[in-house]
DNA sequence: TTGTAAGCGTTATCAC
DNA sequence: GTGATAACGCTTACAA
């Protein structure tokens, strides 16, 4: 009992495996072998160790561990602030995921993606297992992961140069149908608010647009530079009508937010009836899009599936070495909302 | 030169300061100080021991200093999911801030708040240098923390019993505030969709809602529940008006999801005119509140002024020690939106 | 099954 | 300013 009194005491300076055995009265390896998945220990001494553990209070220390396992169970999530505004949940639904694996997210975000290097430089003094890149990454930034050795994912973006480990959403297709429905709904003056200039997924979108559309020999689209934000969809508008002198048949957004900025000045400010005399779509699918003031018209990500998508190439590049790169690309679906007048799905 | 070839050789098996030493001709422990802050190194060893490193692309092992240093440059940020879809931005805000501090976020979230305590033990595992903690946390989860010692603040919750460190919005103020302007705006008859049960934020918005208007004399308000939600607004608009069998003055919304629901239910479904005929509030002043669509009026939250509280807090306990706890109290914001006749604010 | 002992890659404490 | 050397708290052969 004064045993325990000395060492709960001495708990200030912390507790280690070498108290929990002295108390238990066993060897110091013992003691981590129980903490040990497939150990082989019996079940006594496991009792009488963690029995001492817990009136310790004892956790493995974690350092102490990843510097000789060199795992440290931690996973880096390198997001830019753009993903976290339009996707909150893909930040939590990750952490859920990877804690199912014993993995913990080390988060790093950046508002300015030109960041990416120096965060880079930070990524590499921890000794993470493996990263999530939801942000632009360079052919030499790639190649550093791969000289390094350390697993790596990548969310919604993908190299045009080769194939890296990747996990998208087939944007270019999302916006052929999307302008085949428009097309089919009898729409032919066709404008386009692009998203910000960095962004592949909103050129893999904007691209997809005029393509189809000279597919379908109509006339390209009239485009403007929006942000991705819900100001991006009134300015825009408004410089489309006024370049145009009067309304297009459709507005493709580069994504809800947008789409929801513009829905919101064509009917607030320019008293359009919309989707009577205006279509206006989105990209994405975000909650705020299902709201009854809006019902966007939109094409939806499947956030969840790709989040477990990246979830599981991760952790089995964690796991089983490096095997072969490879894309995941996943469909996106029309949603049909109020916004727009799709013609059939044919 | 043929040694720098052999060294990068054994890369695959990591580089450590050893290698660093030998290249650079000098001693690990040269090595080491050059990568310490305030250390005591000649100009013309650290130029040798930094082109060496470069060369080899030497970062220092993070697991291996924490070992020793016992520190992880870590903190813990534990948040229930209903945070993260209200606040994104907290997220990476925090990561900013912290980041600026050296220091890096370590993500703990959890669905189910009665999780807690299982994430807990995962976070003592990490030898975390502090914690945010944005979910509940009971009387001996917090006694556990300063049996550990490692120092935390809680965002946005409070202990009742006592003082322990937090950054909190005074809710009950702010309910006061808003039920005052809406009395004077000539409110008589209120209703209130409470935020779901668990949420002391949510309690202390609804017990400074009935206390004011208890002080002014009025009725008290019909409550129903809600769960932060979008759907919790059509679910609570159209449970009161059966209850009442008309609408009352005002709906007294947990937070701005929930008002926004409510605020749209009773234009589409019920043709209700806002705030014609009925008044409608939120709290929070979520982005979303102020598109045109909505101009919710509702109070706002400094977040951003109360992430950076949380950051100097945090750090200065990592930094100096304990300290005694303190709780700094924001006070909110009316926004003045289109959503309800508030009466001036005297 | 259990204990002994050698790392893991740093930082910290000394002499020099 | 610099270089030995002892921690830091664990995992992991290897021997018993």
């Amino acid at each position: 009992m004064a045993d325990i009194q000395a060492l709960i005491q001495r708990q200030a300076r912390r507790v280690t495996s070498y108290d929990v055995a002295s108390l238990a009265g066993v060897s110091q390896s013992a003691v981590s072998r129980c903490f040990q998945p497939g150990a082989s220990v019996s079940k006594a001494t496991f009792a009488r160790v963690m029995e001492a553990a817990k009136a310790l209070d004892y956790t493995p220390n974690a350092a102490a561990r990843s510097l000789n396992t060199r795992r440290s169970n931690q996973v880096a999530l390198l997001v830019s602030n753009l993903v976290t505004l339009h996707y909150p949940e893909i930040v939590t639904e990750l952490s859920r995921h990877f804690s199912g694996h014993g993995l913990r997210i080390l988060l790093f975000s950046f508002t300015d993606e030109g960041d990416i290097d120096r965060t880079l430089s930070e990524v590499w003094q921890h000794q993470i297992d493996g990263a999530i890149v939801a942000a632009r990454l360079g052919p030499q930034q790639v190649a550093e992961f791969e000289r390094r050795a350390v697993p790596f994912v990548l969310f919604n973006r993908h190299l045009r140069e080769r194939v890296v480990n990747a996990v998208v959403c087939d944007q270019a297709e999302a916006a052929r149908i999307l302008v085949s429905r428009l097309a089919a709904g009898g729409h032919r003056r066709f404008a386009l608010i692009e998203g910000p200039r960095g962004s592949v997924v909103a050129q893999d979108r904007s691209r997809g647009v005029s393509a189809r559309l000279a597919q379908l020999k109509l006339a390209p689209p009239l485009i403007v530079r929006g942000n991705y934000d819900y100001d991006s969809g009134a300015r825009g508008l408004r410089e489309i009508i006024a370049t145009l002198g009067a309304p297009p048949d459709a507005v493709i957004c580069a994504n809800d937010l947008t789409a929801m900025g513009c829905l919101d000045c064509a009917r607030h400010d320019f008293q359009l009836d919309v989707p009577g005399q205006l279509s206006i779509t989105g990209f994405d699918g975000v909650p705020q899009a299902g709201w009854l003031s809006y019902r966007l018209t939109t094409v939806r990500q499947p956030v969840e599936q790709m989040t477990l998508a990246v979830t599981e190439m991760l952790t089995d590049m964690i796991a089983g070495g490096p095997g072969r790169p490879q894309q995941r690309v996943f469909a996106a679906t029309v949603v049909d909302g109020a916004t727009a007048r799709l013609g059939p799905a044919f």
